[in-house]
DNA sequence: CTGGATCCGAATCGATACTG
DNA sequence: CAGTATCGATTCGGATCCAG
């Protein structure tokens, strides 16, 4: 007899979703949008090229192994361009590449619905919590 | 002489840039929304209500927790709308608002981005996983 | 200047068991 | 049916040190 079933069973399905959820490619676009930096990289970059040091600076409280590796994934993306400039400081700047504006373009499109909807919600909070209260 | 400099600094302006980015509308939504299970709820909900155990079901990966968190959290901000009908087996409904109506439709527009890029992200990708092979 | 490698603490997720 | 409480596993992010 079976020592295992509904977790089995449950494990399986959660299985299967995931790769149902990963293979979506809207998720797969969201995952990467949500991620902490990448919007303030992409953001920081849409009016031109920067160098490390730049991207570092206008972002501020980043550290700089997520910058690099915000950058590297958006790199393996196709979202942005790494351009290596041997001198004797080496010098590194980012682009955006047209995906990379395409992407800029969409997260205009986020931003302005945030910034149309965002009162309704803290509205929203605000009623919710006042109702928590009482 | 100080014994923290760098390290001070960068934290002072981590927690200045951390009030700035979560002062930002945009920011606050990609919070949301790039929560792995906010836009299968969206989604799930958006043809028209259903219950907690349907939703469970339909998202089927999703532990009890995560459902009712996701689900209340939705619900603070005003994005969905909990109906509690007291009978016997008590029944719960969950329900898009306007405002999640509206979400829903940016998320219509996200996924609409998404199916049209993501190839070009594949593309990209595999362009540079074969670089890093070679 | 531009990062890579490593370690560690915090936060988060998910499974399970239990309640009304 | 609709959750809540708890615990363990995992993951993430940051600090730090080091290299080309």
């Amino acid at each position: 007899m079976p020592t295992t079933t509904a977790a089995q069973r449950r494990e399986q399905a959660r299985v299967e979703y995931d790769a149902f959820i990963r293979s979506c490619p809207t998720n797969q676009l969201l995952d990467r949008i949500s991620d902490k930096w990448v919007s303030l990289v992409v953001c920081a970059l849409s009016p031109g090229p920067m160098r490390y040091s730049e991207l570092s600076r206008k972002i501020a409280g980043v550290s700089p192994k997520m910058l690099t590796q915000t950058l590297r994934s958006l790199e393996r993306d196709g979202i942005l361009a790494r351009t290596v400039t041997p001198a004797v400081p080496v010098r590194v700047d980012y682009e955006l590449t047209p995906l990379g504006d395409s992407l800029s373009l969409l997260l205009a499109g986020v931003k302005n619905w945030a910034e149309t909807h965002i009162e309704q919600v803290h509205e929203a909070r605000e009623r919710y919590d006042a109702e928590a209260d009482g």
